[in-house]
This record gives structure tokens, sequence and C-alpha cells, in this order.
DNA sequence: TTAAATTTTCAGAAATTTTTGAAAATTATA
DNA sequence: TATAATTTTCAAAAATTTCTGAAAATTTAA
């Protein structure tokens, strides 16, 4: 199991990303080794080709199927267990997108919600709670936003793209004929 | 400065998500604290309401400073720096897009351009090239989508978000009058 | 100027996260 | 079943990040 230059180049980059995208450096390693590998590995390969412990793999391999990206292979008279990406590039771009709703957003939208019941008592408290509505209705529109954005086909996505500038005028012409909602 | 229950238990749950939103514990309770109180602070509040050192709340502020998220402000016959949110809530949602993007879209874009200039030399760098491939037309597209949509105004979200599964209808309709892109 | 007030820096301490590796648990085969 | 192969667990070690607080630097006012 030895790496080409450039697989061991990228590897080690998203290694030094994965931390500001939510993973540490070996579960980060591990994927892309995932990704840039065509055929599946087995926890040993993945250890000597990363230069990690046996255990740390374990531990990587766990957590990237909490992620749901990757999933367990067997290959007929091998014992081991082989793995690799849960499909395509941008089908695990849509399980992070989704995974990292459920742990950055939808536990700061649910305090939000608990903390606009109250009434408040104060000025102080009024501008508090402004905010926190301001920023409650944000995070809704953005989670709504990606999930619709999420069950389009890729397809669509890039025709809609392609439009581009062109969805403001096409908004502007829609409001003038149904009238600004 | 004392806090309220509700501020308290706001300030300290952006503590717990902040590691998950990019920065560190401190960061996340400033710019809570600042997001959630109407009047501007200086350090020495800060320091006090946040139970931490005023040198922690001097490298936070910087750290905010960069991210332009708030911004200082003088106050006449007082010596002290103040401090408060630079904008509105989704004023400061578009700067926290735009630097997240900055930091954690536009290395990778960098290096999936380089590795796609060379050419192939065997099966396996094929498909890890395809992979790449694939990889920076995505991270291309999303940061598109983004810079679209920041440039248009919460009125216009909100109007092509009511649309919502519409949007693909539109789309269809689009494809079928112009003909397929 | 000078001195007082304020902010910044940064070495070391504390806290947290990551990693290792050996033992325990599990799974597969004979 | 017994045993060999494999995976998982987890305590302790290592690495990294965060925080403190005192000293240095900067800014302001007299």
């Amino acid at each position: 199991m030895k790496l080409s230059q450039k697989a061991e180049a990228f590897v080690s980059h998203f290694g030094e990303m994965s931390s500001r995208w939510g993973f540490n450096r070996t579960v980060g390693q591990i994927l892309a080794l995932l990704v840039v590998r065509s055929s599946s590995l087995n926890a040993d390969e993945i250890s000597q080709a990363l230069h990690i412990s046996r255990g740390n793999v374990s531990m990587g391999l766990k957590e990237l199927q909490s992620w749901r990206l990757i999933r367990l292979e067997r290959i007929p008279g091998d014992r081991k267990d082989y793995f690799t990406t849960a499909g395509s590039i941008s089908d695990m771009a849509r399980t992070v997108f989704e995974e990292r709703r459920k742990r950055e957003i939808d536990p700061t939208l649910s305090l939000l919600r608990d903390h606009l019941l109250d009434t408040p008592v104060n000025e102080e408290e009024e501008h508090a709670q402004q905010q926190m509505a301001e920023l409650h209705d944000l995070l809704e529109l953005l989670t709504q936003w990606g999930a619709h954005l999420n069950n389009m086909s890729a397809e669509q996505l890039q025709s809609l793209m392609k439009l581009g500038a062109g969805v403001s005028k096409m908004l502007e012409l829609k409001d003038k004929v149904v009238g600004k909602n």
C-alpha cells in the first residue's frame, strides 16, 4: 500500500483541513484515502498507508460510519472488513451537509425556540429576544434552503446555477406579475 | 455587568457550540455577549461578565475583529475601547460565510486546481483525478451559489425561499421553453 | 514631556483532544 | 467446541489548544 506523490499530498491536505471541517486529522486522512483509492481497503492497509496505529484507524472508521460517509464491504474468502466511500462525491457532500446541520444548527435552533417562548421583562431582555428571533429566523431560512437544495438533482442544481444572477431578475418579474407577496 | 438568566444561557450555549463553528469557547462567548447586549462593552466588562482573564479577552476581541464580526467604538471622555457587533445578525452571517469560505474552501480549491493540471500516468491516478475533478466542480458550484445568495437582499432571499419547491418546477418550465441548457 | 490608564504580548500552566498499544471482546474457521 | 484472526476498547502518553497573569508596549491626558 504505497501512495503516489499526488495521493499523498491530497490526503495530507485533507488531514490539515479536517479540523476546520469538523473532524480530526486522522478521520480526515482516512476519508481522503478512501476517496482517492479506487478499491476498498482494510484497516491494516489504512494503518500502514497513513502511519497511524491500528486502534486509531478503528476509531476513525467508526466515526466515519457514524457520519454515514463510508460503508463496510466483505470480500469472499477474506476475514477482514473492507471499507469504501458511501457513494459519489456529491452524495457525500449531501450527507456532510445534513450531518453538520444536525450537529451545528439544530441544537441552537432548539435553544432559541425555547427562549423565544418567554416574555421579556425589561428593555435589555427585549433587545436580547429581538436578536435571538432574528438569528432563529435566519437559521430556519438557511436550513430550509439547504433541505431544498439537497433534494434537487445535480442537474437541477447546475441548471439553477447557470441561471445565476438571473434568479434575482426572475424574482422581480414574478413579483411584478403575481404582486409583491 | 450582570447577565440575566437567559443571556447567561445563550452565551454559554454559544460557548459550547463555538468549536463546531470554527472558533474557541471564549471567542464564541464574547460574540454571543455582544450580540445579546444592546450597548457596547469594554474589555473589563467582558472579562467580568464571562469570568475570563483580561488577556484572553484581548485575544478574543482581536480574533473577532479579524473575522470582521465586531467593531471598536470610542466613547467621548472615556479612554477605554468599546466593542459592538458589526451590523445585524444577517450582516454577520454573511461575513461568517465569506470568511469560512476563505478558510475552509479556498485552500482546497487551490490544491485541487494544481493537481488537475497534471496528467495521470496510470489507472489509479486516473481515478484519483476523476474524484478530485468532481470535488473541485462541486466546491466551485457551492462557492458560486454562496456568492449569489450573499449578494441577494434579505427580502429577495425570503422571496426565493417562499418559492420553495416551486423552484424546481420553474426550472423544468424554463428547460421546456428555452430547451435543455 | 511625564505619568497614569489601557491594551497587547507571550511564557508557562491548565485543559482538552488525539494517539498509541496492549488487553479484552468479538467473529470466523477448522 | 477450541483456536486463530480480527476488531474494539480504553488507560495512559503525547500533542495540541486554550487560558492566565504579569511584564512590556502603547495610548491618552495632564
